[in-house]
DNA sequence: ATGAAACATTTTATGTTTAAAATATTAGAA
DNA sequence: TTCTAATATTTTAAACATAAAATGTTTCAT
């Protein structure tokens, strides 16, 4: 048998399962990294500001939309449950770092906004954040973030498409 | 002031600040992309062997090695606490799936093994599990992936020379 | 030997996250 | 109108995660 031989001699079966198994290998890679970064961004945040990524999250939402969202939009744009954001509303209110008023037209949907303290506060700690992102993936050649950024949009199409 | 020299007057101190913008974009797509794949495995777990990401990533290193690993090394390469898998291994433990048995030469360290009813049970979520990464990352082409993987690389290197 | 330091793990306290149930509101069909 | 379904949110219970303290073991310099 030779080695020309054996190359091509890789079946259907056989090319998926290779396949299937670079795919694995990509994801781990790719959970590994973010959770490096996540992590790091994670203790950052709570050394330097003593507040965690969520509520960090939470907040960053906010900032970009001065108006104001509900709850409901909060937890879609977090991609976390809806009890999730309920508990953290809590305790940034209870902080006086957001508001929470109630929508003209409809009673059951709450208008959350940062207050005056919390736009002050997140100013402060998003550009710190910003520092702290590039120290993690500002040293890429431009090439490689371009790349990154067209595969990861290759990716969340295929997944979007996948889910049930 | 012409477009031409409008490009050019881009001074050190605003480059700066559009590479952090581009590394800040770059990182939230990151993690809009990991996350979307963790849920849909995570459901896709859940819904299908009743079991959590935690327990599966628990019982996945164990089979990786037959020799079995001490609860130090599985918490390092999950990347957790000792405390959490010390938890896990509880459950997994009682559910019949792995076995700690006492080191020979080592009183402090216990050796956790899958037991042949692990072994078992894993095999069945491993396959299916890699199907559905496949399903997630296997349509990108092998320059995507091999792009991938490397920037991937370039990025854990630069992250792990950060932490202090 | 003895004591200090490092090691391996578990326990405890606290907090996060999710799914699912509960509550309340709105919109629309019969 | 009244019933139903959809919407928006909160509450609850269980799993997960961490840091820090506690327990027991090993090593090694003195």
């Amino acid at each position: 048998m030779n080695p020309t031989a054996a190359q091509v001699s890789l079946d259907h079966e056989s090319r998926i399962e290779q396949d299937d198994h670079h795919a694995v290998r990509l994801w781990l890679r790719l959970l590994t990294c973010t959770n490096l970064v996540e992590r790091h961004l994670r203790n950052r945040l709570r050394t330097e500001f003593d507040i965690t990524l969520p509520r960090f999250d939470f907040m960053a939402q906010l900032a970009r939309e001065p108006k104001g969202l509900t709850m409901g939009d909060l937890s879609q744009r977090m991609m976390v449950s809806g009890g999730n954001v309920s508990g953290i509303a809590v305790q940034l209110e209870g902080e006086g770092l957001i508001s929470r008023e109630p929508v003209p037209g409809n009673r059951r949907a709450f208008c959350v906004t940062l207050t005056r303290a919390g736009q002050k506060r997140f100013a402060e700690m998003a550009e710190a954040h910003e520092a702290w992102v590039a120290e993690c993936l500002g040293n890429l050649s431009s090439a490689e973030t371009e790349q990154m950024m067209s595969v990861l949009k290759h990716i969340k199409h295929d997944v979007s498409r996948i889910e049930p």
